[in-house]
DNA sequence: CGTGTGTTTGACATACCTCAAAGTCTGTGG
DNA sequence: CCACAGACTTTGAGGTATGTCAAACACACG
């Protein structure tokens, strides 16, 4: 009953770049109504700032490509990366009322985002059910990715801390969990980051994934992730199906309509 | 313009239960609407489950009174407390099409709710946009207040970490954060709770708590935390300004609509 | 009075961190 | 083509924060 758009765009507000994401859209109306606003595609190289922890978050940004890490600087210099975000990420909501959320976004290599002004976003918000939809479900689910990722750095060891993270970022990537051996991806990461993650020193994540090797579990090298053994790596890594699927960004189901009829 | 209950309901379901949350509800028509449905309040005894890893979450509750745990269980029977809960607090969301969200819902003490079957909200969240600006504040806010513990458990020692939760828990408590020494507060839990929540284990946790009182931080102690020196303990936690603000469940102004007029 | 749950303490083990330095790779400039 | 600098990776030795094990203590409850 709702006409979809050929389900080849990937962000709902610039409505640009196809891939087979967010299928959920929008009506035709909604879809118009998106195309006459025309948000700016912006990118940013490799390293760059995207907002700052002091910022005042005047976008939101969609990632139409590439890497995005989200980070936590505490006062004593320590870094926590909280996400690692790639196309079809949302970055850059706070909630109303809350000045910062005190993160930083970096560049992990070139990105491109569109960028909608908070303001448009909160108006869009009032009038388009399919984007309350969106929006409810990408912060449920990052609550839980991130609540996932809190259990792993409180109560799991380095190597099981590392092999989680590799995980992840290989289903981030590939976007299906069934995957088997000899599957490489390239990450934009630095075994720096891996630590900044997982919570371990840098050289600490490197007599792991020198383990990992050894292991022939996987090779983590030169920005390039090499599934030696995909079920060895599921051991290690201690994750359970339900949370490899929180990890896909998935397209949004309209509800069928039942119950509440009062 | 909009008509304001007189900003006593504090659960926007059954509109039950005077206290000073949640004056954002909702428009006089909202309010009659919500008052048909009538939803059921359920209790739960301390130390009761209120739903389990692999429940299939019929429904979604908001909490009128008590304190709830929210636990993710590892294959290795290690536990880990994401988040705690009170008054104001929701729970049992889970984004459309993931099965599972694999986390344990545990009553703390004697706890009451308001339980709306998850169809329901579905179809409520299709009519009232007041309940979508409410539910995409409260998933912000969790993810966030998830993001920064994920920081604090990753990145900091013991103590810090330790006083990080009991300063959190001491400002979801009293709903302010620039309290002074002396405040009193009880809170349903053991060391080992805080031990699951920190990463820690109950006697390194022991250890803490008693450096903390030997320190005139804070003394907790059966139940009881009492704050010996506020601002030691805020500097014992490492804690900036914006993260105690996102501990405060607030009420979420409708929007001055601009922008976007397509 | 006994039982169970939570707290406290001590001795010891270990996972991870810190510091130091060498080794690799890549890009840059002469 | 070579020399050099800078970023990242790798390795080793030693320190320390935290975990593990064991046991006593305190307190509530039946």
């Amino acid at each position: 009953m709702v006409a979809h758009r050929p389900s080849t765009t990937i962000c709902r507000f610039c409505a640009a770049r196809p891939r087979g994401l967010c299928k959920d859209m929008q009506t035709e109306a909604e879809f118009e109504t998106l195309q006459v606003l025309q948000y700016r595609t912006r990118s940013f190289r490799a390293g760059t700032q995207i907002y700052g922890p002091h910022d005042v978050k005047t976008h939101v940004y969609n990632i139409t490509s590439g890497w995005v890490s989200l980070c936590h600087e505490l006062p004593d210099g320590h870094r926590q990366i909280s996400q690692f975000l790639t196309t079809g990420g949302l970055i850059g909501y706070r909630p109303v009322g809350q000045a910062f959320n005190g993160e930083i976004a970096t560049a992990l290599d070139e990105v491109t985002v569109c960028a909608v002004p908070s303001q448009h976003l909160s108006a869009l918000l009032e009038r388009q059910l399919s984007l309350n939809r969106r929006l409810i479900w990408m912060l449920g689910r990052d609550g839980l990715v991130t609540s996932h990722r809190l259990a792993c750095v409180g109560q799991s060891k380095a190597l099981t801390r590392v092999a989680y993270l590799l995980l992840e970022l290989l289903i981030m990537t590939t976007g299906h969990t069934g995957h088997g051996d000899g599957t490489t991806v390239q990450l934009p990461l630095t075994q720096s980051h891996i630590a900044d993650a997982t919570g371990l020193t840098a050289i600490h994540v490197n007599r792991m994934v020198k383990q990992l090797r050894q292991d022939a579990i996987v090779d983590f090298h030169s920005s390039t992730l090499k599934v030696l053994n995909y079920s060895s790596l599921k051991q290690a890594a201690q994750v359970s199906q339900d949370v490899k699927e929180a990890w896909i960004i998935q397209s949004v189901p309209a509800p069928q309509s039942g119950g509440a009829t009062a």
